[in-house]
DNA sequence: AAAAAAAGAATGAACATTCATTTTTTATAT
DNA sequence: ATATAAAAAATGAATGTTCATTCTTTTTTT
C-alpha cells in the first residue's frame, strides 16, 4: 500500500509537470528530461508510468478532463428546473476554469491543437453527456433555443476558455462582477422567450 | 522583377506549407525538412526567406492575421449604423473562417498555444482596432451592453473559432442556416434591451 | 535474498541550421 | 542580339545538438 501510495504521488507529479510545461512552453518545447526534472524523477522513471510521451500527454488530458467534468456536474440533479441547472453548471465550469487556470488552459490547448490522439479526444468528449441531456430537455420545454448543441456550447461554455486565456496573459483579469456579466451574455444568447 | 516575383512565390509556398503541416500535425511534428518538401524547396532555401523556424511561424501568423482582418473590415464604413456594421463585420469574419478554414484554424492554434512569440501576438492583436472602435460607439449609443471588450469578443467572434474547429473535425458542418442562427446568438447576447 | 522501482548514463534517431557547390539571374561589353 | 563575368539564389549534403527511449546498475521494498 505504501508502494502504491508512492506511485500515485509520482504519477501526479509527472502529470502536474506536464501541464505546467506544456502550458508555458508548448508541447514542442516540453522535453521528457525537463518534465522529469520538474517532477523530481529520473527520465527513465517516466516510462514506468507511461508508455511514451504521447501516452503521457493523452493520460494527462483525460485526467484533467475528468476532473473538470466531475466538478462541473457534481451537484447536478435531474429534478431541478432547466434554467437553474444550467446556471449552476455554468458557474461551476467558470469556477473550475478560473480557480484552476493551469488545468483549464491545458484543456484548451489540447482541444485546439493536434497534440493529443483523436481517440483520447473522443473519450474526453463523452464526459459532456449530462449537459447535452439538459439542453435536450431545455429545448423540449421551449426554454432554450432549438439550435445545434455545437452552437449552444460555442456561445455558453466556450467563451469561458477565451476569457481564461486572456486572464492567463494578464490582459484581462475578470472580477466576480465580470463573471456574472458573462453568465448573463451566455444565457441571453441561448434562452428562448 | 522576375526575380522578385519568383521569390514571393516561394515565400508563399513556404507559408502555405507551414499552415498545412502545423494544422495537421502540430508545431512539434512539422519539421523544416517536411515544410521544405511540401513547398518544393530545399531546407536550406527556407533560411533565405526566414531567420529561423520561429521566425517562419511568427511571420506566417502575422501574414494570416493581416489577411483575416483586412477581409473582415474591408467594407467597413464608419458612417454606417452600429448594428448594421457589426452584422456585416461578423458575417465577413464568418465567411473568412469557413471559406478559408485552414487559415482560420492556424490562427486559432496560434492564439491558443505558446507557439508564436508574445511580440508577434501583440502585433496581431492591433489589427482589431476597428472592431473595438465600433463597440465603443455602440456602447455610447446604448445599443451594446456596457461590458468589457473581452466579453464582447468572447461571445461574438470567438464562438466562430470553436465552430470552425468542429467543422474541421467533421463533427458538425454548419449550413447557411446555422450561420444565421449563430449570428442571432451573438447579437442576442450583446445587444442592449 | 528475491523482486520491484528508480536512477543515471548510453543510444540512436530526428532535427534545425550551416556549409560548400551548383544553378540561375543580372549586368556589361562586344 | 550574344557572350561573359559577377552576383544572387538555390541546393544537397554535412554538422552538431537535442531528444525520446532503452540499458545497466543501484536502491528500495517485500
Amino acid at each position: 500500500m505504501a508502494k502504491l501510495q508512492k506511485s500515485i504521488e509520482k504519477k501526479e507529479a509527472l502529470i502536474n509537470a506536464t501541464i505546467a510545461l506544456v502550458n508555458n512552453d508548448g508541447f514542442h518545447a516540453a522535453p521528457m528530461s525537463k518534465i522529469a526534472k520538474m517532477a523530481n524523477v529520473s527520465p527513465a522513471t517516466i516510462y514506468l508510468y507511461f508508455e511514451s510521451k504521447q501516452d503521457l500527454v493523452n493520460q494527462t488530458y483525460l485526467e484533467v478532463k475528468n476532473a473538470f467534468t466531475t466538478y462541473a456536474f457534481e451537484a447536478y440533479d435531474e429534478q431541478m428546473a432547466v434554467e437553474a441547472s444550467f446556471k449552476m453548471i455554468w458557474f461551476r465550469i467558470a469556477e473550475f476554469k478560473f480557480r484552476d487556470c493551469e488545468r483549464g488552459l491545458f484543456l484548451a490547448q489540447c482541444d485546439n491543437t493536434p497534440m493529443i490522439d483523436e481517440e483520447s479526444r473522443q473519450e474526453g468528449i463523452k464526459n459532456l453527456k449530462p449537459l447535452l441531456d439538459l439542453w435536450k430537455k431545455g429545448k423540449e420545454q421551449g426554454i432554450i433555443k432549438p439550435v445545434s448543441d455545437y452552437l449552444l456550447y460555442a456561445y455558453t461554455v466556450n467563451p469561458l476558455s477565451y476569457l481564461m486565456m486572456v486572464k492567463k496573459r494578464n490582459a484581462f483579469v475578470p472580477t466576480e462582477e465580470n463573471i456574472n456579466e458573462a453568465y448573463q451574455l451566455a444565457w441571453d444568447s441561448i434562452k428562448l422567450t
